[in-house]
DNA sequence: CAAGAATACGCAAGAACTTGCAGATGACGA
DNA sequence: TCGTCATCTGCAAGTTCTTGCGTATTCTTG
């Protein structure tokens, strides 16, 4: 790799010049930075965008790309942040903490301005939270999306699942359903507890004994699976933990030679891009993602700037119920009998 | 940031140890080895992965997680390499050109073993190409995909989009279609171009004059404007550039009171999750993803291993159309001038 | 036009990191 | 038991990078 004394030489300033231009310090004149950048590019020498003024940069991870949630919200993120004039790190699938480690060590060495973590380990029961801490106490901002622990001194941004769930429950019964299920993913996950408490609160109120859970896992598969074995303990409606459960429900319904909605009614969750263009359209909760992202991203780059680190925050998010053609009156009572 | 000796002291060796060690030289006893790392790693000081033993660091650049078919490719590239036990690092929207040399030089700087490039700027014709020779000038393999520039000592994987038009043609002329549209966006890029070629040489063989092509861009939008303009100029049936036009596209043949596939044909590109879930379901060319992920995997991570740089080469892969119900045999002259 | 202020830049000291070399240690065979 | 060999580690010198300070240059203002 080149080193200072070839830039310098090459650029015809000192070896200091070269070093206080590719630190991006300051008390270097602009012409003189630009030509010394140029020639450190051109012997290929790699320049931290944080350094040419392209201003700062935030690591940013997400579980997957596969969900196309998690797509939108790293779409999201990334605009936002372009917007503010950051650039992006991205991280996908730390499937281990020691890999989600790995990738959060790697923010901190670019010199990132702030991270965001989109349903990480953090949303898992029980994770060890010490890779996280690294990053607090360098003095980053911590952005943790869908997932909240005490323990952190980060701020946290997630969607108000205890409501989401209630105002789903609510548009069911007003529909007539009375029973009802939840098709969720991992037990130790918060997202999934949260929604559990919510749905044993809300159907509490009805009075009609306890509603069937099923925990399979957020894939079409899961759904289909989850939505045949809540059949068969008597529902008229299930409320999926995303989309993508929710179509793989509509054919694990299809499977028992019954129809959406005419017999059952069905909920997604996340209001993907393509959850109107199903069959029929689907019914679901919208997270307000873009907004969410802004509060992120907001979040995320003003504690820099006051203060070094931001006192630990939380905003939670009202999502919004989405009614399309999935969700209808529930049968007569003979029709939730006869199965 | 925990300095050498820092790290030293309370390791309990030398700072050339610990040197040695977050170099990944050899000459340092395993036991010893994990010792300075943890302590390290616990100081806040970045190890690379490829130090520890955790296999090589490959760099990723797609071009946006909007469009699924892209979200697609990152998940199936980042697969493929965490099978081969490579560490993935994402670049996401290279808006610029400018923009993209920066991932690239962050590439560089982190010491990647190759560097696959999705839908990149040298899918634009005329694109500047000397970022990408920063890249090969290094001896680092670069795998384009999608794109190709004869002029770039790199690896090539393309869809074989010249085969994927002709078999939407000849699928729609069998149908009865003898006025047909093509949607496509930007006409300066690689994939654009070569599915005009191939839809003027496939439709002058019908001998029915020219055909009409709609340059818009490869979103819902995109798709609707298409449409009408095609609808305007008489087609029976539109092929367009995605899966996301091609919904678009439905909406455009709505708006104009007219049903698919009753009325008009329509094809879609890519075969996203979601094309089987359209009403009607989408016919669609599925690019074949996850060999052609595993093709670049492959030439990227071999590369390295034989010869620092590998020869040039050019995979293309065959697509497969995917017949379900947007399509079905024109209307009989009437219908198509009566509009 | 001159004095003062601000900015830009190099010198050189020194901080941080790397590496050649040799000593220490231990395994193994004679 | 001793010699040989391979491996591991520290020493210290070398290389590369950073930074305090002083000077040169340019700008500002009366």
């Amino acid at each position: 790799m080149a080193r200072l004394i070839d830039i310098a030489r090459e650029a015809g300033v000192s070896e200091a010049t070269v070093s206080r231009v590719l630190n991006g310090k300051t008390g270097v004149n602009e012409a003189t930075r630009t030509v010394v950048l140029d020639v450190a590019r051109r012997l290929g020498r790699f320049v931290e965008p944080s350094a040419v003024g392209h201003g700062p940069v935030v690591g940013m991870l997400v579980p997957d790309l596969d969900n196309q949630v998690f797509a939108a919200w790293a779409e999201r993120l990334e605009a936002e942040l372009f917007e503010r004039g950051a650039s992006t790190l991205v991280g996908i699938r730390a499937r281990t903490v020691e890999r989600e480690r790995e990738i959060l060590q790697r923010f901190l060495h670019a010199g990132v301005a702030a991270v965001i973590v989109v349903s990480g380990h953090h949303a898992q029961q029980n994770a060890p939270l010490d890779h996280y801490r690294e990053v607090t106490s360098a003095g980053i901002p911590l952005v943790l999306v869908n997932g909240v622990q005490p323990g952190l001194d980060a701020a946290f941004v997630s969607t108000d699942d205890e409501n989401a769930v209630d105002i789903v429950l609510t548009h069911l019964h007003e529909l007539g359903h009375r029973r009802v299920g939840l098709a969720v993913g991992d037990e130790h996950t918060w997202p999934v507890r949260e929604k559990l408490r919510a749905f044993e609160t809300g159907t509490a109120r009805w009075g009609e004994g306890e509603q069937p859970v099923a925990f399979t896992d957020f894939s079409y598969a899961g759904g289909y699976e989850a939505a045949r074995e809540l059949l068969d303990r008597g529902v008229t409606a299930i409320v999926c933990g995303s989309d993508v459960m929710a179509v793989g429900a509509f054919e694990g319904v299809r499977s028992r030679g019954l129809e959406v909605p005419r017999d059952v009614s069905i909920v997604g969750y996340d209001d993907v891009f393509w959850a109107s263009l199903t069959h029929p359209a689907l019914t679901t909760v919208r997270q307000a993602v873009p907004s969410m992202a802004r509060a992120a991203v907001r979040t995320a780059l003003s504690g820099g700037e006051d203060s070094r680190r931001p006192a630990r925050t939380e905003v939670v998010v009202r999502p919004q119920l989405i009614v399309r053609g999935s969700t209808a009156a529930a049968p007569d009572g003979a029709a939730s009998m006869e199965r």
